[in-house]
DNA sequence: GCAACATTTGAATGCGTATTCATAAATGGA
DNA sequence: TCCATTTATGAATACGCATTCAAATGTTGC
């Protein structure tokens, strides 16, 4: 059995083989006729740059527009290897910050002129079915911001001349390249922001375990409180699943668990995961943000802006990684050869608002 | 000038004008060789229902694995007539609503082994641009969720036999079909949550004067107040961009030019707006609700359950709605003809929660 | 005014697959 | 067993466009 014989495919209904045909497409045959000219001369009215008297490319132009000619991209596709198209491989839109992504994305690529395939893969889960699909599409290039990636997969599109970027995770022992935040980095900053407001015991609220970029924010949040002389003992962990009500319910929980090792402060992985906290610390549990419990969070959504968050948070600075990815893609340059292992990493920077009490000099 | 050519097109570099190509595609033609069959063969493999003994199809699919072979989309939609892809023309990502919408129809469409082409277009602008890329790329299927629709590209799309449909929004004048919420129905159930509350004068903040759905809200619950007796001066319109922050500033404008005419009752026009009025009310202006101020909303996207808000609001059963769309666009069986001037609409239902105080007998 | 060159043009061809059509093999019925 | 159907197969072709190649036209320099 092949996997690529098992996506689901759409069954026609047999009755309806045929496809339907309201009236025979105009091509660029019809076109030319009614200019007057050939076939090869509307193609080339279509195509910026190529050799046409300007009188006649008008001439072809208008009979277009007559005919309400529009030309056929997949024809097109065929012949010069282009697509102009771009997959986006998403995991969690629930997740504001990757909406976030998701828009930068099609702006940017919008404007280049170029189409955006957008899938779905549930978190964590591999994303080989996706990519199958993108293969049979010939895109010219893949996002991924989510899921796993095999091996397989990378070299089958490499070998197509597919270049592939990750955004924001990296797989180990693959030579796919990548996009991301410094995530540890950014997680030695939160430490930082609270060791300067005087917070002696802390605790992560970690995402998906799987996930690099969790493990990378709390692997740096850690070594940079263990540096400053933090016990290993008074950094809690705590396990949820990598949204607002996973978060929320994880803190509940643990605060269950031990009603009275409630730590100083609290590091949400991500935004969405900070904000779920903050609910269940003020609303279930009591308490004040930040006098009885500091919270950071990571990625500056636009929610933690918002009056009842005001997080402190590291922003990502999402356009700026969205510019990296697609330079890694070079989409206009498609007989470079693909560089496989580039792995950039953009420093994220940390944004003082209400959840950690500024130290005298903020940012100092 | 036809606009057909001013589309914004990647201009390939001069220089790398021949695609990238790292090692010649390996086509139906190289599987068919080392399966010992003929090109025929490969392709029927591949389609489901087609005529081939399932011996050889085992064979023919063991040897494109071996080949790492993917049957190029682009090539068999050229005969097909059919590229298994629907557009999405987006507005506002910035709305959490639309990002549900856009989640939905990604999990319909992906179970269908549909590809999803997903534009945005600004808030309110017309979709002309947008409906033109998608016309050249033969899509089998386009949903409308924001921007105009001129009536000259609502009929290009019918012409080739392409559907349309319009979600939650609806175009005066177009034979365009579509889904919406009961929006004039959402806004009278608002209004009658308000008035079992108790409460004797209004607000609305509309969001985009342009936006039928917007309007269509204010008018049924306008119409519901004046049913029940109340003054037309006793309900009160606040413009703003339909954003939190339009809604956040809006409210405080509105508040600042006329502080003593706050009134019992405000409706958001859709959450997020709801949402921002609230923090605006709360955090700014230092009233309570719902004692000082009650707010609904409408849409109830994830956020309206959360603690900051509990907003009550009313629900529009997006999967619902999804399905219908997609049943209006029948990919399924393209031979039968579009049918225009569809208008399904979709009762919403009133969700209590704590931003208006629950009658004795809730939802009675 | 003419050679040397640059720009325009159209006919023909290829892109990778699905499908048609005619033929070959397999199956069923009597 | 043999004919009538059904099923399986391959050769050939079409899908709509970009591009190559050779020819034609236009431009420049002297």
């Amino acid at each position: 059995m092949s996997e690529t014989a098992d996506l689901p495919l759409p069954v026609p209904d047999p009755a309806s083989a045929s496809a339907r045909r309201v009236q025979s497409r105009t091509t660029s045959f019809d076109v030319a006729a009614l200019a007057g000219v050939s076939q090869s001369a509307v193609s080339r009215a279509f195509t910026p740059g190529s050799s046409i008297a300007p009188a006649k490319r008008q001439r072809i132009l208008e009979a277009a527009r007559k005919l309400n000619y529009v030309p056929n991209s997949i024809a097109s596709s065929l012949t010069t290897k282009r697509t102009n198209i771009v997959a986006l491989i998403l995991g969690n839109l629930a997740n504001p910050f990757y909406v976030e992504v998701l828009r930068t994305f099609i702006d940017r690529l919008q404007a280049q002129g170029r189409q955006i395939l957008t899938f779905t893969v549930e978190n964590g889960a591999d994303s080989d079915e996706a990519i199958l699909r993108v293969l049979r599409y010939q895109v010219d290039g893949v996002v991924l911001t989510s899921a796993q990636l095999s091996t397989r997969m990378t070299s089958m599109c490499h070998d197509r001349g597919i270049p592939i970027v990750l955004f924001n995770r990296y797989i180990p022992g693959s030579d796919a390249s990548g996009v991301r935040c410094d995530n540890a980095g950014g997680g030695r900053l939160m430490a930082e922001a609270f060791l300067a407001a005087g917070a002696r015991s802390f605790a992560m609220i970690k995402g998906d375990p799987k996930g690099t970029t969790s493990q990378d924010r709390a692997r740096g949040f850690t070594e940079r409180l263990l540096e400053a002389g933090v016990a290993r003992s008074a950094i809690r962990e705590i396990e949820g699943a990598s949204t607002y009500d996973g978060a929320f319910s994880a803190v509940l929980a643990a605060y269950r668990r031990e009603p009275d090792r409630l730590p100083d402060a609290i590091f949400g992985i991500n935004d969405i995961m900070a904000m779920g906290a903050m609910d269940a610390l003020r609303q279930r549990m009591g308490l004040k943000i930040p006098q009885d419990v500091m919270i950071g969070g990571f990625d500056d959504i636009p929610e933690s802006r918002r009056h009842p968050y005001q997080l402190t948070t590291v922003r990502q600075p999402v356009e700026r990684m969205v510019d990296e990815a697609l330079a890694i893609l070079h989409l206009d340059e498609p007989a470079l050869p693909i560089e496989p292992g580039i792995d950039r990493q953009v420093p994220g920077r940390l944004v003082w608002r209400g959840t950690i009490p500024a130290p005298a000099l903020p940012g100092a």
